[in-house]
DNA sequence: AGCACGCCGACT
DNA sequence: GTCGGCGTGCTC
């Protein structure tokens, strides 16, 4: 046959969920239609992808020029989903230039669910046959009623008219009743904005109203909600998610620990009288697919999540909320590195919405934004019902040491005594899980250290086991020292958790405890079980790492005493004054919400004179920040200038540490522009890696993303290294 | 990210 | 003589 060679049909670019560097041209052929943010599948080597038709570069990027038209292969098949968004185009563009990722492994944060590309598939019924009437006894005459002329599930129909499976596949046997595809139910039922609104005291309605104008503008601006603990701001912003859904858009609310929510999740169902679609890791595969697939086609009104809910594909975003904005957790520490916070406000600039950050302890960053007026900032100063606001003060160990091997101060110790005797409930917070975070060798010094990573194994004495926290590593502990062998010479050095409750254990032991820490508190189920527990009066005493600190809240919770308030200031992060101030000011809140009683919070510290300390007893979180902020600027710390870190990583420590100086000789220079290291990072060995750290700084104003490529493009990396850029970098990890 | 192609040790 | 270890390089 003398067709021509060349096959018909345009060139098309399309994205694949991969880290290359850019999109792939592919052949469409003409019986297949799909334009930008179609999803497709194509030939990829030897197998098959999944893929997003992308727009055409403005100016055509490669510098190899597009690939020859003999090279082009076809698209197989466009999936049956509705196409992504140019919003969300334009974000998974956004985020890869900013945090310097490849496209492609944005674009896979945004394709979460394959499987849900495919065609729903129909769920099958029975609906009543007409006419058939013979064969009715009393349970399928019951059961018919029930079905009406609906078309339902065989379990449902069981379930609703009382009847077994049996007498339903019966019906079907003898005629009564015939399969029919169902109509696919609504994933997630309309939250229903007035459902139970709650009665906003003046103070929040302000609030609230400046909330509503904000969505009801259908315009991009951000708002600092900031209000101390107990001072109604969740439902101050639920009711913007209330206007958000009058408008018919939905609305997206971004909690730093969705799996531990389950009061708030009760809390929202209650005020709008369903819950709401949810988005984290741990879903179900399925799960998972019938969400995205909902979200995709505006059946999830509200969705709440963890930071990877915000590459959902929303058609129409009106509203994001990021609770707790200060969080940590909304850092995404591997693989594409970014601050779900800061991708809020850029989707939400992208899609023409309302974004609100919640807080009672700011970040720096923000508060900056808001006072130079990027951010409009809404206050709600005090507490419910007039319930009083803990009484914080620190208590000196130096003045007041514990017994020799004990780690609870006498004045401690007595609080809890006299909080227990009144029938109150009274919690220890100690940031460190496990036992004892140090074991060392009484005879030869000898300290148990993860062979992988710069840090000493933790004791995990349930388990008789010592585990490294850094990475999988776990070890049963021995009994004799494995440096110099001398039997029982291993002492376990400073408390963990468990330690703590086995002290509690032996001051009070009439007492109920209950130790919550990520290793005890496994998944959802179980948080919400501690919370009914702690709820009902069933625990007298909460001991908890930072996991009793989110958010939660135990009306008959009086005291709270903090094992070690200096934890969080070693080492030599920029933000760990910062961070300790907000951790300990969180859960500081968890004391004496509410009926009048006034909580009480003692924090155990070597330094009461530490600036944390100071302003957490004097209740001057705005003056902290102040004095922070004093701090930063001169230096063009961030907010008042911008950092990168670069991690310069290799099995081989000579390796990485070569590439690590290479990469400091190609240093850029200028003005505005500081290169710090290289210098062995805090983890120095991680996972088994070497690790060094260079950290850029610019001024305010410059652009690092340049900067940053030029200088790598500059370096020769071997191929054993990697080299992990951190844009905006908030650990020092 | 897969998956093939590559060059050096223990098996039928 | 082959099966297979996972190092390196490509996929429009």
């Amino acid at each position: 046959m003398a067709t021509s060679s060349r096959k018909a049909g345009r060139r098309i670019r399309v994205l694949l969920p991969l880290p290359l560097e850019s999109a792939y041209d592919y052949r469409l052929p003409p019986e297949l239609a799909a334009g930008p943010g179609s999803f497709v599948e194509v030939p990829l080597g030897g197998r098959v992808s999944l893929g997003v038709v992308w727009d055409a570069p403005e100016n055509p990027g490669d510098p190899s020029g597009p690939i020859a038209e003999s090279r082009l292969r076809e698209v197989i098949a466009v999936k049956p989903a509705p196409a992504m968004h140019a919003n969300l185009r334009k974000l998974v563009d956004w985020v890869a230039a900013y945090t310097l990722s490849p496209p492609g492994a944005v674009l896979r944060m945004a394709m979460s669910s394959p499987s849900a590309l495919e065609e729903p598939t129909a769920v099958s019924g029975w609906r009543r046959v007409a006419g058939a009437e013979s064969r009715i006894t009393p349970d399928r005459a019951r059961a018919l009623e029930t079905l009406g002329s609906h078309i339902l599930p065989g379990t449902e129909i069981a379930r609703a008219a009382g009847v077994s499976m049996g007498v339903v596949r019966g019906m079907a046997s003898v005629g009564l009743i015939e399969p029919a595809l169902m109509a696919r139910a609504a994933a997630f039922p309309r939250p229903i904005p007035d459902f139970a609104p709650p009665d906003l005291r003046d103070e929040q309605q302000l609030a609230a109203n400046a909330l509503r104008e904000g969505v009801i503008s259908r315009a991009f601006g951000v708002t600092l909600l900031e209000g101390v603990t107990g001072s109604g701001k969740t439902e101050v912003y639920l009711d913007a998610v209330a206007q958000c859904l009058r408008e018919g858009r939905q609305a997206l609310v971004l909690l730093p620990e969705i799996a531990l929510s389950t009061q708030w999740l009760s809390r929202f169902e209650r005020r709008f009288g369903a819950p709401p679609a949810l988005w984290h890791s741990e879903l179900s595969s399925r799960t998972r697919r019938v969400t995205w697939r909902a979200v995709a086609e505006g059946d999830a009104p509200v969705l709440v999540g963890a930071r990877s809910a915000l590459f959902l594909p929303f058609p129409d975003l009106g509203l994001i909320i990021v609770d707790e904005e200060h969080e940590t957790a909304f850092k995404q520490e591997d693989g594409v590195i970014y601050h779900a916070r800061d991708m809020a406000v850029v989707r939400a600039r992208l899609e023409a919405a309302a974004c609100v950050l919640v807080s009672a302890t700011p970040s720096l960053e923000t508060v900056t934004n808001a006072q130079e007026g990027r951010y409009a900032h809404v206050t709600l100063p005090n507490r419910h019902h007039g319930a009083a606001l803990p009484r914080i003060a620190a208590l000196d160990l130096r003045q007041h040491p514990p017994e020799r091997g004990r780690f609870l101060a006498p004045p401690l110790i007595e609080a809890v005594t006299e909080t227990l005797a009144r029938g109150e409930q009274a919690m220890l917070f100690l940031n460190r899980r496990g036992y004892a975070p140090l074991t060392l060798c009484r005879t030869c010094g000898h300290r148990m250290q993860c062979p992988n990573c710069t840090a000493w194994l933790v004791e995990h004495r349930a388990q008789r086991r010592l585990q490294c926290h850094h990475c999988g590593h776990t070890e049963p502990t021995p009994l004799a020292c494995v440096e110099c062998g001398t039997e029982h010479s291993l002492v376990p050095i400073g408390p963990g958790v468990e330690r703590i409750q086995e002290e509690v254990s032996e001051l009070f032991p009439e007492a109920r405890r209950l130790v919550m820490a990520s290793d005890t508190i496994p998944g959802p189920a179980a948080a919400a079980e501690a919370a009914r527990r702690i709820e009902e009066r069933e625990v007298d005493l909460v001991i908890g790492t930072q996991i009793v600190a989110k958010g939660w809240h135990f009306p008959h919770l009086t005291l709270v005493g903090v094992v070690d308030a200096d934890l969080g200031l070693a080492g030599g992060d920029l933000r760990a004054g910062e961070r300790t101030m907000q951790l300990l000011h969180q859960v500081a809140g968890r004391a004496g919400r509410e009926g009048g009683t006034p909580g009480t919070v003692l924090l155990q510290t070597f330094s009461p004179e530490h600036p944390v300390m100071l302003a957490l007893v004097a209740d001057d979180m705005a003056g902290f920040l102040r004095a922070e902020a004093a701090q930063r600027a001169p230096g063009h710390w961030p907010p008042f200038g911008r950092l990168a870190a670069l991690i310069v990583s290799s099995e081989d420590p000579r390796s990485a540490e070569r590439a690590a100086r290479d990469l400091g000789l190609a240093a850029p220079a200028g003005s505005g522009i500081q290169v710090l290291g290289p210098a062995p990072a805090p983890l120095a060995l991680l996972r088994g890696r070497h690790r060094h750290r260079l950290l850029l700084k610019a001024e305010r104003g410059l652009r690092v993303q340049p900067i940053l490529e030029d200088w790598l493009a500059r370096a020769q990396i071997p191929r054993d290294v990697r080299v992990q850029v951190d844009v905006d970098p908030v650990g020092f990890l």
